[in-house]
DNA sequence: GCAAAGGTAGACAACGTTGTCAGACCCCGA
DNA sequence: TCGGGGTCTGACAACGTTGTCTACCTTTGC
C-alpha cells in the first residue's frame, strides 16, 4: 500500500503547481475550467487519493468524519443489530465512517482498542463496556471531554449511557410470570459482573419480592451448554421452579434446548429477555422482552453526534423500553 | 476531539527538546534515565498519545499495523464469525488492529467504503463482495496491488480468495438427500446474483443430474418470511418435493417455520447449508452443512498478511471444506 | 594534561496536505 | 498608454511526527 501518487505527481503530470490540483480536488473556486479539466484527467489516470492523514494533520481541528465502536463481542447478534443501526444513521445523516472493533471480551483488549482508536483520531467513541469502570485509556478520554456513549450497559462513570430499561424489563418479565401463578422462579443469569444482567436480576427480585414468590438465582451461565446443565440441575432438584427467566439469550437457548430435552417443555413456563431467532420455531413458542437494538443504535448515534457538534452539557441516560413479546412459553399457567 | 497535548507540550513541561520526548516514547536509546523519567511523568501528567496520523505521513513506507474488513452485512452471524476469526489471528499474530464497516448490501455504499478506507491508508482490505464485479474504487486498488482479500464470494477477478467449497458441499448435502430415497428435491436459494449461491445451486444441481432425480428451484428467498411463503407454496402444489435443500441460513430458517406450522417436519426432509443456531433446538434437529467461519477467517487473515509481507506470487484460491453434520431432518427417508 | 571516543541532546528537514499571501495576467476605462 | 481591478495561479508556512546530522559534554587512554 506504498508509492500512492500525491499533489505533486498529480501536478507533475498536468503542468500545474500542487495547489492547483489541491483547489480541484476539494472544488475550490478560482481554477479556470481547462486547467480543471486537464488536472481531473491526471487524478483519474494515476488513481490519485487525498492522503487522509495529512488532510487530518493539517486540519487538526476539522472533523474526521469518523467513529469508532468498540465491541466486547462483536458476534453477538444483539451487538450486530445495536452497531447495523448506528451505522446507517451516522452514514446517512453525517456522512460518516462508522469503524469498529471487537475486544471478545477481554478488558486489557478493551481498553487497548480504545487507546488505538484515540491514536488514529476519530470524533468520537462508541463503548460497550466489559467490565465495572473504564480502563486508563478511556478513563484519560472521558477526562479529555472526547465525545464517547456507552451502549447497553453502565460504564461505572458519569458518562452518556444509552441503555435497555433492564429493570423495568426483567420486572415485566417476571410479574408475568407470576401473574400466571407460578410462585416459584428460575433466574438464568450470565455474567454477574455484567451491570446488565445485575440490573435484570434487580428487577427480578423486585417483582419476586413484592409478590411475596421464592426464587432460585444461578450466575456464570455464559453459553447454551452451561444454562442446559444449570436447568437439568435444577429442574431435578427438590423444590424445581415452576417458571424460569432467562436473562440473556444464550441462557435462553440452553435453557429451551434442556426443556426440550427434559420433554418438559409445556409444563415449565419461560420467558427470555433479549431477542431470540429460535422463539417462534420450537413449541411453544418463546415469549420474549427482546431489547430495541434499533431504537439504541439510533439513540446513540444522536448523542454522539450532539457531543461532537460541541454539546457540552451534563451526561445524559437515555433508557430504551422494553416490551414483553407473549408467544405461549410465558403464558403457561401453574 | 482537539486540544490534544504533542510532542511539544510536553517537551515544554519536562523542559527538553521535543526530539527528546520522542526518542523516550519511542523507546530510542540515548536518554538518560533521569531525563527518561522527567518525561515520562509529564507524558502520563498530560495524557499525551502520540498522533498516528502525522507518525504514518512521516514514515509512510511503514505498516500501519491496520487492515480494514468491508462487509456486506455485518449482522449476518456468519460474517460476524468469520469476522471474529479474522480479527483475533491479526490482533495475536501481527499486532494489526482490524476496522470494519458495512454495507447493508448496497453495492454503492460498498465501494464508497473501499474508499473510505484507503483514504485512510490501511496495510490491507479482506472485502466480502456484494456484488459480480467490483466496483471503481475496488478495481482502482487491485491494480495498484493493494493486498486485498476477497471472502466467502467470488470477487469477479483474478484476485485472492478465501471461500468454501460450495459446490462441493452442496453436492454432497443434496446426495445426501437422495441417498435417502428421494425422487424430487427442493433447491431453496436467497439472492442469485450472489456466486457462492449460484455455486451451491450447480453442487445441488450436479447431484440431482447424477442420481437422475428431479428438482423445483427457488431464489430470491432473503429473508424468512419469504422463504416461509415460498416453501408453504411449494409444498401445496399438485408435485410437492419430498426433500429441501436451503442453501442459505435464513432460507433455512424460514423453511423449518414453514414445515413446523405445516406439521410436517418430520415428513419433509431438510438440510441446510451453513451454521443455524437453532439446527438442535427443534424437532426434528436440522442436518446441516456448516460453512467453517473459523477456518475462513484465519485463512483470510494469513493471505493477506502474506500479500502485505510483500509476496507477489501469483492469486490464490483457497477452498476450505464444508461437512455434513447429520440431526435427523436430512435423514427422514421418503 | 590533552586528544580521541562515546554518550547525550537538540536543530532541522521531510512526509502530503490546506490556508495565507503575493504575483502574474487580462480586461477595461481614462 | 497606462493604471486599476478582478481572475487565476503559485510560493510558502504549518500541522506532529521521525530520520539525519551536528554539537556538546563527559569519560577514557596515553
Amino acid at each position: 500500500m506504498s508509492d500512492r501518487p500525491t499533489l505533486k505527481d498529480v501536478a507533475a503530470k498536468a503542468g500545474v503547481s500542487f495547489k492547483t490540483v489541491s483547489r480541484v480536488v476539494n472544488d475550490e473556486p478560482g481554477v479556470s475550467s481547462a486547467i480543471a479539466e486537464r488536472v481531473r484527467s491526471a487524478v483519474a489516470e494515476l488513481g490519485y487519493r487525498r492522503n487522509h492523514s495529512a488532510q487530518v494533520l493539517r486540519r487538526s481541528d476539522a472533523r474526521l468524519q469518523t467513529v469508532a465502536i468498540v465491541h466486547a463481542d462483536a458476534t453477538n447478534p444483539f451487538a450486530a443489530a445495536v452497531h447495523a443501526s448506528f451505522e446507517r444513521y451516522l452514514r446517512t445523516t453525517a456522512d460518516t465512517l462508522v469503524v469498529s472493533a471487537s475486544s471478545h471480551g477481554d478488558p486489557g483488549e478493551h481498553d487497548r482498542l480504545v487507546d488505538l482508536f484515540t491514536e488514529r483520531r476519530v470524533d468520537g467513541l462508541a463503548v460497550i463496556p466489559v467490565s465495572d469502570s473504564p480502563g486508563p485509556a478511556l478513563r484519560r478520554e472521558l477526562d479529555r471531554n472526547t465525545p464517547i456513549v456507552f451502549i447497553d450497559r453502565e460504564p461505572g462513570v458519569n458518562a452518556d449511557v444509552v441503555a435497555s430499561d433492564h429493570i423495568g424489563g426483567a420486572r415485566a418479565a417476571t410479574r408475568h410470570l407470576l401473574a400466571h401463578g407460578h410462585r416459584r422462579v428460575g433466574f438464568l443469569g450470565s455474567r454477574e459482573q455484567s451491570d446488565s444482567i445485575r440490573q435484570r436480576h434487580a428487577g427480578f427480585t423486585d417483582a419476586v419480592t413484592e409478590a411475596g414468590a421464592e426464587s432460585v438465582v444461578r450466575f456464570g451461565l455464559t453459553t447454551p451448554d452451561l444454562a442446559d446443565e444449570a436447568v437439568t440441575e435444577l429442574l431435578a432438584g427438590a423444590d424445581a421452579p415452576t417458571a424460569l427467566f432467562a436473562a440473556q439469550n444464550l441462557a435462553a437457548v440452553g435453557a429451551v434446548r434442556a426443556l426440550h430435552r427434559l420433554g418438559r417443555q409445556h409444563e415449565v413456563a419461560l420467558v427470555a429477555f433479549d431477542h431470540l431467532e429460535i422463539a417462534d420455531l420450537v413449541e411453544p413458542a418463546i415469549t420474549t422482552a427482546p431489547q430495541n437494538a434499533e431504537a439504541l443504535g439510533r439513540a446513540a448515534a444522536e448523542v454522539l453526534l450532539r457531543r461532537i457538534d460541541g454539546d457540552s452539557s451534563d451526561p445524559t441516560r437515555i433508557v430504551v423500553p422494553v416490551e414483553i413479546v407473549p408467544r405461549g412459553s410465558g403464558e403457561l399457567a401453574l
